[in-house]
DNA sequence: GCTCTAACTTGAACATGTTCAAATTACTCG
DNA sequence: CGAGTAATTTGAACATGTTCAAGTTAGAGC
């Protein structure tokens, strides 16, 4: 993602400076309103610096990514240790999300645009995101793998995948969420989260058993594309 | 969404110019590539010109989506007039949507991701967008109401804006689908729509009964939430 | 310590979306 | 037809993401 990896003492503290600068400003007055000019003022660096160690101002935003993400571990690595019931440990994990993310709420919103672009190499189905991303499913394989449910083959093999897709719907939403303390995304949150795990729960039942392969099939399909 | 409606008829035909060139050169080059300068160019107006009638970039996207949606509208009538079942006519509308959108595969991954940008005045779930999505919830409306399926007056209610944002998520879908003919697509499309009438029926089942004013309810909540 | 190469830094230059005040044109009303 | 007003047009100017060629600095090898 980076054109270079700094060689230097010079080059790690320029990198660092600009990233520092970069994550500040995007909370203190979002994407659009924060220009790669500001960001090397701030860092004290000139402008084409800032271009040497991050190709574009997308690149970091990804950064910012990553940077959520790695709150959003250690916000719910406590719970995950102790706690066995995939509901909880599912709920937990998600709110825990919306928490983490709370500050950033007034940005998200530009944020999540650049990143939802396609064509973006930013985008999270594929691209330079990827890592990332494999690091956020491999949480949500942790909160399944963790619990005491148990999950038939079939579908524990697409459910991190499926969960980590729910994340990002779910973030959507609380994009859009203006209620008083985000309470209608937590609602939604409780509701689904609970509807997932009754839904893994029914099934072996017979009414969906006919359909089981077929929605796997489904959601293994939407989900699994592999783009660019 | 425009500044000002021409009042004149060399108004008048300089905006027609305008929208023809950017609905052309969007369509040539994409979205990005096509420049406000070139769109003006090809009008033959100047380039401040294009801003009288449309405000930015961003509501000639707007244009384009209701050029695509009137496409979609002429494509689906015949059938919509003549057949009753409704799996039928949700899955050929739905795929209508995809065939018609098309030619425009290749640009339409920045058109979106440009709508999709919750601070965009043109985002769909609220803002300038909100008349065209009003009329393609009222084609769903139509596609359901037409049908001789029976739907129960609650599921009723929301299913049409529901759908729209099916449809929504199979152009996300479709955006990344590189498959011959676009195939994968239109076995998505086939499937989840045989999903939903299947839902439909089974709505009633005492399995489903226990939860169905809980997932309408959720239903509701995510679809219905009016932003801005 | 000197030299040399790779790493790093710089700021001017470019393209493009957008704004705006001034100039021009179209239309209405007497 | 002749103002006068509203609509329209214009292009220069601005802000910002990005590029790049040229200059400067750091660190390795001797």
């Amino acid at each position: 993602m980076a054109i270079a990896a700094p060689k230097t003492r010079r080059g790690e503290h320029s990198r660092a400076a600009i990233l520092g600068a970069a994550l500040d400003l995007f909370q203190e007055r979002g994407y659009e309103a924060t220009t790669m000019r500001t960001i090397a003022e701030r860092a004290s660096v000139s402008l084409g610096s800032s271009y040497h160690y991050f190709p574009s101002k997308e690149h970091l935003v990804l950064e910012f990514y990553r940077h959520t993400h790695e709150l959003h571990l250690e916000a719910i690595a406590p719970l995950l240790a102790r706690e066995k019931d995939l509901a909880i440990r599912l709920r937990q994990t998600i709110r825990a999300v919306v928490v983490t993310c709370e500050p950033f709420h007034a940005v998200a919103g530009s944020i999540f645009s650049t990143v939802a672009n396609p064509s973006s190499p930013l985008n999270p189905f594929g691209g330079a995101a990827k890592p990332l991303r494999d690091e956020v499913v491999a949480l949500y394989d942790e909160v399944v793998r963790g619990s005491d449910a148990r999950v038939p083959a079939d579908i524990a093999e697409m459910l991190p995948l499926t969960l980590w897709l729910y994340q990002m719907a779910i973030l959507y939403f609380w994009i859009f969420d203006t209620s008083p303390g985000r309470l209608r995304t937590l609602e939604v949150i409780d509701e689904t989260t609970d509807l997932i795990v009754k839904l893994l729960g029914l099934a072996n039942l017979p009414v969906l058993r006919g359909s089981r392969r077929r929605i796997i099939g489904l959601i293994k399909s939407v989900v699994g594309q592999q783009p660019h």
